[in-house]
DNA sequence: GATGAATGAGAATTCATTCAT
DNA sequence: GATGAATGAATTCTCATTCAT
């Protein structure tokens, strides 16, 4: 009896959840939003109350993933070359598998997180950024990474080793005559990042 | 004499480049535009033809920036090391000095590129591909450069590791807690991407 | 209940079948239209999608009426003379009683065609072209009217003596100098046409 | 010297008689005159004052032409048959070369003549009307014609015989199945016309 | 005479939101 | 909960006309 009433906002949010990513918010009307999850316009205000939070409500949905992955990493108690390559492919895995993501966080950014609530800043204190630390000064102590890497800098620079092969697809597939969405390109990509990484800051590495 | 009237049309541009930047294509008006510019809407059709037209010319405008600097890096023939150094720098100076370029590249990323007229794919055949190219198999022929490094990768790490503290500044600065866009942050930044890659690639590097 | 949501509509269509008829598809406003009709300029596209599309509905409405006229016309099997006759007076009729139609098929010709879609043909294969060519070859087998009247140049004469007295009002009634829309003047038209063409093709008529 | 500024007041008519002709008054666009003329825009307010202004220069000019084309057939002195004959040729051929005249004098019956100016009313006082009086007159006085033929009626009979060859070509050469602007079709439109006519007001007549 | 730039009013169309049922 | 009709403000674009040179 509820079951069909749930559907309904979950239809819309769905529906929802690929129109703003892939059009942003300006770029989506809430008619095609209503069309695509075929239902009636009026249930987007009956549920949600307005554009504006229909979106929210994606964003913190969709954000929320990057959370569960971000956890689901952290346990790992490996060697640090390891844990390095863990998290490596944990982004990428993620990053492939979540579109949506990936586009609603270029769209916030670009929209200067206009949109964000303080609740949703699911991004604020990443857990992944105090994983790095604890790397980088147990690796250091132990004389295994080199020093004067900064954990914040370092997380930074994974994110962009990672992030750019979803990022810019577009431009950099035509720049670089390869298709980044490949998963063959990918996994190479995999490689060279890590390949990169750990000769980067482990201090006797080699493959 | 004439000053004025060529000023006219600068003028929108000047405008465009700037709102369609901050607010993408589907964000800004023609009304915002011309109210910049302190211009007759009429004009933007008299001079462009289309607010489409006007956001292709803000593409072509902005987009043929990178170039000047591609070319201007790529007469260096020093070392490998300064070599790299120089590349990154002038990526960060590049992004750092032209925001409008970065904020243009993402929203035609998300738009999936669908403004860009071929004419405007100055982004295609990068330069500096061929630069990365040689410097990797002249390296490695020398010894000087680890072996199994792909350019096209290796230009993609690079604009990865330096796009992304100007991509995705907001939610970054956020969830790491520095503010990525102060010189001091910058510059700690190019240090590590630097440290990062010399340890990364070249085989014997100590700083 | 549900009466006022249909009033809309036609509401809608009404004003636009007069606006459109007087001021043709380019002099007609879709303000024009909402005002005269009393409704929000949006239903206009919730209705009909488009100032086009409110147009062509226009036209088969109002050229469908004909097809109507011609149906209940040809089930005439009466003398020739009687024939003809009920012919011209009931074109006469219609003519007279839609003006709309009248100019909506000028405009509609002065326009090429443009907006008729080939379901709105309904002028096409005219079934008055049937009768005419069943009387012209009967009539001439019994000797009763003259060999050599082709029947599409007949349907053509027919509506050619018509229509003048609808299509070009304004300047044939100042330069004959009587008003060609009085009752009088059209009943003294229908009488010599039909004078005319008995006269003209009937081989032996004397009223 | 004063050929070419001669000449750019006419490139400017000849445009606009084209143009208003096939489009109409509210179809046409200034700037669509002043490209086809190949001349600048202001020009037209310059020569002419306004929009509306070049429009009735138009109307002037082409009306004028039928003019000419009536004075030519008056000076006839022929038999009744050879009269009618040359009449009726005439109308035909100079409706087949004045497609410019056939469209404008629909535009304005369906504008209700609001550009013709009183000056422009050259269509009044038909001088072919008097003939037609005259040969009816006659023509009944010698025994030769039909009586009760009105001459404003004939005049209108005759106009609406040969006009409707050329106004609504497009939706009856759909409705009949021919071509209507076929020079073949129009010698066998000018051929029935001729016999109904004949037969229709002629009291002995036979081909 | 001739030109290109400039303008304000108005055109069609779209949008997020609300009302009546 | 659910629906389709309704709305007013805004958006892109066009038009006839005028100004400065």
């Amino acid at each position: 009896m509820k079951k069909e009433k749930i559907g309904t906002k979950e239809r819309l949010l769905k529906a929802a959840i690929y129109l703003f990513s892939e059009k942003g918010y300006d770029g989506t009307t809430v008619d095609e939003i209503v069309d695509a999850a075929k239902i009636n316009k009026r249930m987007v205000y009956h549920y949600f109350g307005s554009k504006e939070a229909i979106y929210r409500e994606v964003l913190k949905v969709v954000f929320s993933r990057l959370q569960r992955v971000e956890l689901a990493i952290i346990h790992l108690e490996d060697s640090i070359e390891k844990a390095l390559e863990d998290l490596v492919r944990a982004y990428f895995n993620f990053l492939a598998g979540n579109p949506d993501f990936v586009n609603l966080l270029l769209w916030e950014n670009l929209g200067k997180g206009r949109h964000l609530q303080s609740e949703q800043v699911l991004l604020s204190k990443a857990p992944i950024l105090d994983l790095l630390s604890k790397i980088l000064s147990e690796g250091a102590r132990r004389g295994l990474i080199r020093k004067g890497f900064d954990p914040k800098h370092l997380f930074i620079n994974m994110i962009g080793l990672c992030l750019i092969y979803f990022s810019n697809t577009h431009t950099l597939s035509h720049s670089v005559g390869i298709d980044l969405k490949s998963p063959a390109v990918l996994n190479a990509g995999i490689q060279q990042v890590l390949r990169l990484l750990k000769y980067g800051i482990l201090k006797s590495y080699s493959d």
